[in-house]
DNA sequence: ATTGGTGCAAATGCTTTGCATAAAG
DNA sequence: CTTTATGCAAAGCATTTGCACCAAT
């Protein structure tokens, strides 16, 4: 993969960002140092970036899709009114009403686990590739 | 919630349906019943249905939402590549390449634990809605 | 020099909405 | 009879793509 100066300060300013940003919102933000660039540069590198698992692309929450320059591994909880993300710091716990909360003072409902994999259809399709 | 026809065949359809549709394939279904039934109905219902509790709506995964008739509490198996999802049925296991292999075929790389609540600001306005 | 990346604008495709009509309670 | 839902077509909006030009190796 390439280094060039778009690739490399999306990449920079999602590190930088902890609020898990749309596309448009670190479109935003890349366009103050660099005023030029277009929004499907945006796109096209954080779809790039995503698939060499630099970044992470999350697909929970709203119509829009969020970008996460941290890999490292950690829970998130997602507002299911507006679709902020944030991580989860604390271990969430019941308060007296029975809710959930955590420190970021969520108020947290529900939790999900999730599996990601290929199914066997597509498996057979890797394999047919690489022979 | 008014009970109509179309919403009573849409949820029947989905709950007979173990493949987690996207709203268009049940579309596809239930038109065979109701051959005169808009797209259109097929969302709004799906939006309400969910609202209530009735179904849970899939976000992850592809551009296309999913949904599911089953709401007692299950995980699901997401195909990275083709977006298909499954109910996992087995605790995952790891075999002898170090991947995780679950009972319906899926090689399994990753799994993401999330939670679902409301942010202090739309509790904020939550609480402003009510008072 | 060659390959991959960018910017722009147009296209795509899933989902939502406005409106007149129809059905439910 | 009043309210809510439907069907249709049009609009919306996030994302993707074609293409000519540009930059990295």
């Amino acid at each position: 993969m390439r280094i060039t100066n778009q690739r490399e300060i999306i990449l920079e300013e999602l590190r930088r960002l902890k609020s898990h940003p749309t596309a448009d919102e670190l479109y935003e933000v890349v366009k103050k140092r660099l005023p030029r660039i277009s929004i499907a540069t945006v796109y096209r590198n954080l779809e790039r970036l995503s698939e060499a698992g630099m970044i992470h692309k999350l697909e929970y929450g709203g119509r829009q899709k969020r970008f996460d320059g941290d890999v490292t591994p950690h829970c998130h909880v997602v507002c299911v009114k507006c679709g902020r993300v944030s991580d989860v710091e604390t271990v969430p716990e019941v308060d007296a009403e029975h809710l959930v909360v955590d420190s970021r003072g969520y108020k947290i409902f529900d939790g999900v686990i999730q599996f990601e994999g290929l199914c066997p259809k597509c498996q057979l399709l890797e394999e047919k590739k690489i022979n």
